[in-house]
DNA sequence: AGCTATATTTCACACACAATTAACTATTTG
DNA sequence: CAAATAGTTAATTGTGTGTGAAATATAGCT
């Protein structure tokens, strides 16, 4: 299976054995993986990795799986991640309490590789197909309509493609239009968390926007960034 | 409305290369830095200094970065503050230990500066879309529209945008109606604690913002100060 | 694999304009 | 009517941004 951005994996586990199966396992489907042994580890971890999802074990020491959950669930940045928990089959005096501490699902020792990976991929085939036919991938503005289904633009009759970033950075400023975004944040939501970019960048590719949309659609605003507006 | 304050950040290591490549790096991304060559020092600096963020080398002569770290965690006004762990790739022994005495992260040397920039920023970066649908940027005042988010600023029916400091002064004294503050008190909010600028900057300022939301709104008084009021 | 085209990132320089200082004038106040 | 404070305009400094071009990376194709 081929995933068009890289899935990030958080496993949560005390058992070594299991951390390095799953880790192993996740990493030949093609999934960037970090591994903490405990609730705390992953807690901190969670701080700068940002999980697109969670395998987390129950059964730990210090903090157990669902009180973790229930932390990880706090964050924001968290909110359409997925938490699967892991539990012996023995241990089904939690299933309740994960569910209600906002788990997604939960898988039961032993694990069988194959299954599980089949289920993971499952999980992110879902959430693809959720956001992709929605409307909300037509943005409408002015004479503008910004499809992202198509990376196309149609300033009234004229249609212009784009290519990715530049698309994306329209898409995300005409979402968001007369708000005012400084290089960084847009270096945050469309190139990701973990990229390391000059800001500088930012400025070329709105460079090359404004030469395809035309000058008078994104505005600069010294010392602080960019922002999309219609013209009077 | 408060200013984006310069955060603090204590660098521990007694390799002095890495520590000037940190400070280096820290100071032009706009940081404060203190630096120490080992936990000792690190702590008696922190008693006034008061890091938001410390780096801390794992392996030092005298008291390593386990024991430093967890003497810092003691302190309750560092509560707060991150704690990132530098390790050289082979000493995994720590890990586990690191985090148990509240490390939030560790990075494993070499130390690849962009990246590690990145990261620190975004440690301190609140999220940017969640503020978006927000209408706590907004000051409605009289016939004034004057709004955060895009920097712009309506009077009735006119647009007009404000560079950096000309819309942060209006919007901080249309926070506060009728309210005087001296010029002082300007700089210190405005310009920030720590810069120094003449006082009669403020009044050139003003002066500019005067000429473009017109002469009656920001009144000056003699010997004090100045306070937006709508006129009668 | 290699080649080509295109996208993306970096770099360097010039320029515009924001920010600050300076110099001078006007006004208030005791 | 001094002395102090603020207004005004101009000159200076400084920073941020636009821009073209070069360097890398990526994708598509034979």
């Amino acid at each position: 299976m081929t995933i068009q951005r890289k899935y990030k994996v958080l496993v949560v586990d005390d058992e070594p054995d299991i951390v390095e199966l799953l880790e192993y396992n996740l990493e030949k489907e093609g999934y960037e993986v970090q591994t903490a042994s405990n609730g705390k580890k992953a807690l901190a971890i969670a701080k700068t990795f940002v999980p697109d999802l969670v395998l987390l074990d129950i059964m730990m020491p210090e903090m157990d799986g669902v009180e973790t959950c229930r932390q990880l669930r706090q964050r924001t940045e968290l909110a359409n991640s997925f938490i699967i928990f892991l539990t012996a089959r023995s241990e089904e005096y939690s299933e309740i309490a994960a569910f209600d501490v906002g788990a997604d699902d939960y898988l039961t020792k032993p694990i069988r590789p194959r299954a599980l990976m089949s289920r993971i991929n499952a999980l992110f085939r879902r959430d693809v197909q959720k956001t992709s036919p929605d409307e909300h991938d037509v943005i409408r503005i002015g004479d503008f309509v910004i499809d992202r289904t198509s990376y196309t633009l149609m300033k009234g009759e004229v249609q212009i493609t784009l290519p990715k970033k530049e698309f994306e950075l329209l898409y995300f400023l005409s979402s968001n239009p007369n708000k005012v975004f400084s290089r960084d944040d847009l270096l945050h939501h469309i190139w990701g968390a973990d990229v390391y970019v000059l800001a500088r960048t930012v400025d070329v590719h709105i460079r090359r926007v404004r030469e395809k949309i035309g000058e008078d659609y994104i505005t600069t605003v010294k010392g602080v960034g960019y922002k999309f507006e219609m013209p009077k």
